[in-house]
DNA sequence: GATTCGTGGTC
DNA sequence: TGACCAAGAAT
């Protein structure tokens, strides 16, 4: 399909893509509901994520926080627990944020178009077009990395996919294309094509339905679409932890703040390893800079590698004993004291988490008691 | 407009 | 197995 496609072009690629979608539509939990609220939620948790892992998380939130009520009068602690391991925590702050905002203003409902939801925090125009589209009828285009492939294969489009600039631009194409009659429906038929059909790698042109319109299947180009523009090479930074233990094998666990990367988590204290500094430097010196506390002798006892979204590290984790009388240096900062056995009870980085076995393992052969 | 925000699956 | 990348938003 060559830019701009014809009337009768759309008209063809709308009906055919649209009555795929109908027939073939994967049977999704958010799918199942029309609530405003329901929809928000899944369009929120998709953000940047899987469906296959949102799907159990969905399930056991809506299970929790059925309605904006309850999501407004939710608990802190049990709320981030309930999104760990998910990423992107700033979503959740902004989801209760609105939820709250809501409840006071509107009687607890999302408003209904898209002008209304886009000025609500952690709202963009890509929830803004969803949720009016699909909840309300709305007749605005969703421009997601999906919508962006398919489009960008549809007609060998140069703009490369992955910088902020060609969002305009895609908005247009996709809006063209847009069926007014069933926007809800369409935006997600496009959406269905790009994760089912049109993949990133391997596209299934064979069982594509509207391959007869694809510029870049006929051209055989599909391998170089959608355009990107290469990423920067993230830095990596060695890291050390420790989990210190006192005479009950209490845990010390301090607080992330609520700013910055993952706000609120619990995690063990420490940090990065300045220039050439031995990890086991560095685990005595982050532990007395955030924590007051001199440990003696840290014994290391596991190192994992993470990849975060713009840098990677490499964490060891070091246990260290510690005595009452060393304790009362601890300053006054947010943590706990807990036994290891209520670590799964609150919420903890990806990398602290990969530590869990080993860790457990080390208890284990202490004989403490969990 | 470029960066900052997670994580796990995939190949 | 390391690089890529997914139903983006805020700053």
């Amino acid at each position: 399909m060559h830019f701009p496609p014809s009337e009768n072009e759309i008209s063809t690629f709308r009906t055919t893509l649209l009555q795929w979608y109908q027939n073939t539509k994967r049977d999704l939990p958010w799918r199942r509901t029309r609530d405003p609220y329901a929809i928000w939620v899944s369009e929120v948790m998709l953000q940047q994520t899987r469906v296959d892992t949102v799907i159990p998380y969905y399930e056991a939130f809506m299970e929790k926080y059925p309605d904006m009520a309850s999501l407004a009068r939710s608990e802190p602690e049990a709320l981030l627990k309930s999104w760990e391991g998910l990423g992107y925590y700033k979503r959740l702050q902004n989801l209760k944020k609105t939820a709250l905002f809501l409840t006071e203003t509107n009687d607890a409902r999302l408003p209904s178009d898209f002008q209304s939801l886009r000025e609500l925090p952690g709202i963009g125009d890509y929830i803004a077009a969803a949720v009016s589209s699909i909840a309300f009828h709305g007749k605005e285009a969703v421009v997601d990395g999906n919508v962006k492939r398919v489009l960008a294969r549809l007609f060998t489009d140069p703009a490369p996919v992955n910088i902020s600039s060609s969002h305009r631009h895609f908005l247009r194409h996709a809006s063209l294309l847009l069926d007014p009659e069933q926007p809800g429906e369409a935006n997600q038929a496009l959406m269905e094509l790009g994760a089912m059909v049109c993949t990133p790698a391997r596209p299934s042109c064979d069982g594509c339905p509207v391959s007869f319109s694809c510029e870049a299947l006929h051209t055989d180009n599909t391998r170089n679409y959608p355009v990107r523009q290469p990423k920067k090479i993230i830095p990596f930074y060695p890291v050390a932890c420790a989990v210190i233990v006192n005479e009950r094998f209490d845990i010390l666990i301090t607080k992330r703040p609520e700013t910055g990367m993952l706000p609120g988590f619990w995690e063990f204290p420490g940090g990065r390893c300045e220039g050439k500094e031995s990890g086991m430097d560095a685990c005595i010196r982050e532990v007395f800079e955030e924590t007051g506390l001199k440990i003696e002798k840290p014994e290391k006892i596991c190192t994992i590698r993470h990849a975060y979204t713009h840098f990677r590290i490499e964490m060891s984790l070091f246990i260290c004993r510690i005595t009452e009388k060393e304790r009362q240096n601890l300053k006054p900062i947010e943590h706990r004291w807990i036994p290891h056995g209520e670590l799964d009870t609150l919420a903890f980085p990806a990398a602290n988490r990969k530590c869990m076995p080993a860790l457990s393992a080390w208890f284990q052969a202490h004989n403490a008691s969990p």
